[in-house]
RNA sequence: GGCAGGGUAGCUCAGUGGUUAGAGCAGGGGCUUCAUAAGCCCUGUGUCGCGGGUUCGAAUCCCGCCCCUGCCA
């Protein structure tokens, strides 16, 4: 029976290009899940959306003397041709800045406020004199009060790493022109987390076997604490407004709205598709799964918040709203063992990356290094290499001999097999428990081990060829060597299925390759025996090897 | 400082009490020639971060410490 799917993927600052790291930690899980799930024939639906609100964004356009809209909306453009680009299969891809988002979160902000659960309260916060308005806390300098370090923020010390308000520092500054900001009263809307603590630790604590440990104890850990209310509003003009009275200044901070907009971009992808009513089926539904795939730094939001978010806005309009299933943040990754830098020009971007290599090996090194329960390194050096040895010499070295010979000595087409061996009928066997094996490590979100079931029956299949040697069987036994090479072509046609979910471009054009029409999904999560006879396509290497010095000169280029 | 996760072969990682700690890749030796000099076979003693402890027996459990990463609203 049919699943059905809901997967929410971060939402990303539109105020920069896209990096390797935000690729790995949520944007290629979140597609290798949906590829998988929708090839299995599960109704998925992937949402997200570029998130234009962020202060970064209004910080960047006051610098560079544009709007906050001019600058989202390039890097919003940019997002959607690096999704294509890469193969990252949203069904949805909007952005916070919609009327239809803004309606549905003011709708679960008046809805939540009528119940009591958000609040208003009033703050004593940093007021910049010179410029005539607040200053958020990270736009106060000054010398932290528990190390001495100069360049202390107001939200924290990264000298020694504390937590600071920006009252704690000493000789606090306005970041931009220098003044001493005065403390000011200013009303604010705050959410009452405090109320729900019991309900999420409850939640948190039943079910959760499938969670990640260092998701579940950290949320958890965090509820033995105790939350505590937070406050969703900002004196800033650039957000969602705030749908009551005499609040004109001040806008919803984006935490309380980029998470809404799991639920506004499910509702805009039915408006558009016809069927308005149709995202219910994905957030009311009880038999319906929801996933997040977000980076370590955002379980806060996504295992806590949100779901005191949803809690609060079923109970306010009495109808039930699916909490989380899965939260699967990855970890972080490092470039040659450092944080990733803008600054310091240590990143990889996504953009620049495309302009010099194809998306598919990218997937597969990046699948490989996965952070799943630790921090993962990527260095060019290793890109190289798991290009060169594995998915070139292993797995596109099959396809290409097994194809070649048989274009070559079986009249461009699937040859008619005699009877299948043992050893045959065993490695077909081998791929399809492969598939199986595979399918089953993707729904439990372990990446890295689905990819090696099908890179082992890859190697398999390898052996498979050396120990039948069709090359040999071509002159002494000529039916038995077209069983042979219809055998590996099955075995090919099986792991095409397999390694779709990591490599969408190529194996789309190996099943082009294998005579068939139509998306490599279609034929389902299984492996379909090829049709004797059938044409073959002229096959072409699916991936090219690469000269090592690319390393040297790639990494020349990251300035370190 | 508190909380969480991680620290296993050159590299990427499996391995939550029990035979001589495993896999892929790299390295070394051999075979093969269909294939992008690709493939196959053989080859792995590494202080399992450090120091204690529990146990007949620990990478695996307990205590302390060190290092890396994130969060601290």
């Amino acid at each position: 029976m049919a699943e059905r799917i809901l997967l929410g993927v971060a939402w990303p600052y539109a105020n920069g290009s896209l990096h390797i790291g935000q690729l790995v930690g949520a944007y290629l899980p979140a597609d290798i899940f949906a590829r998988y799930h929708r090839a299995a024939g599960n109704d998925v639906l992937m949402v997200s959306g570029s998130d234009v609100h962020g202060t970064p964004i209004t910080v960047r356009a006051e610098q560079e003397g544009r709007s906050p809209e001019d600058v989202a909306s390039e890097y919003h453009d940019e997002f959607l041709d690096c999704w294509q680009k890469m193969g990252i299969s949203f069904d949805c891809y909007t952005s916070t800045g919609t009327e239809n988002h803004a309606r549905v979160t003011q709708d679960i902000f008046l809805k939540l406020l009528e119940t009591g659960d958000i609040f208003t309260q009033t703050m004593e916060l940093p007021y910049c004199t010179v410029e005539g308005r607040f200053l958020l806390d990270r736009y106060v300098e000054g010398t932290c009060p528990l190390c001495g370090s100069d360049g202390a923020r107001g939200d924290q010390c990264d000298n020694c790493g504390r937590a600071l308000d920006p009252f704690d520092l000493k000789d606090p500054k306005c970041k931009f022109d220098f003044s001493t900001p005065e403390p000011r009263e200013s009303e604010h809307f705050f959410l009452r987390l405090s109320a729900y603590n019991e309900a999420v630790k409850t939640w948190l604590s039943e079910d959760k076997d499938h969670w990640r440990k260092n998701v579940r104890n950290f949320a958890l850990g965090l509820t033995e604490q105790g939350l505590q209310d937070r406050s969703i509003t900002r004196d800033l003009v650039w957000g969602v407004p705030i749908p009551v009275e005499g609040f004109d200044t001040k806008r919803i901070y984006v935490w309380f709205d980029a998470v809404i907009g799991y639920l506004s971009a499910a509702i805009e992808w039915a408006e558009k598709e016809g069927t308005p009513e149709r995202w219910r089926e994905w957030w009311q539904d009880p038999e319906a799964k929801s996933y997040y795939f977000i980076g370590k730094d955002n379980i806060w939001f996504h295992a806590l918040i949100w779901p005191v978010q949803l809690m609060g806005y079923s109970k306010a309009t009495g109808e039930t709203y699916n909490l989380p299933y899965d939260v699967p943040a990855n970890q972080f990754l490092t470039i040659k063992g450092s944080k990733a830098s803008t600054s310091k020009r240590l990143a990889v971007w996504v953009p620049d990356f495309l302009t010099r290599y194809d998306p598919d090996p990218l997937r597969y090194y990046l699948a490989t290094i996965m952070p799943e329960t630790a921090d993962a390194d990527f260095t060019w050096a290793g890109f190289v290499q798991r290009n060169n040895d594995e998915l070139v010499a292993t797995w596109g070295n099959l396809v290409n001999r097994v194809l070649t010979f048989t274009h070559k000595n079986f009249d461009k087409s699937v040859p008619e097999p005699g009877d299948l061996s043992e050893g045959d009928r065993a490695l077909i066997s081998r791929v399809e428990e492969a598939l199986e094996e595979a399918g089953r490590e993707i729904a439990a979100c372990n990446f890295r081990s689905a990819l090696e079931a099908g890179m082992s029956a890859a190697r398999e299949a390898n052996r498979y060829v050396e120990d039948n040697a069709p090359w040999k069987l071509l002159k002494e036994d000529r039916e038995r060597c077209a069983t042979v090479l219809y055998t590996a072509i099955a075995a090919i046609s099986g792991l095409k299925t397999a390694l779709y979910p990591f490599l969408p471009f190529t194996c789309q054009k190996l099943h082009g390759y294998l005579g068939n029409e139509g998306p490599v999904q279609a034929g389902g999560w299984r492996l379909v025996m090829p049709a004797a006879g059938r044409p073959l396509a002229e096959p072409e290497p699916l991936f090219k090897k690469l000269d090592p010095e690319i390393a040297e000169e790639e990494e020349a280029r990251l300035g370190v």
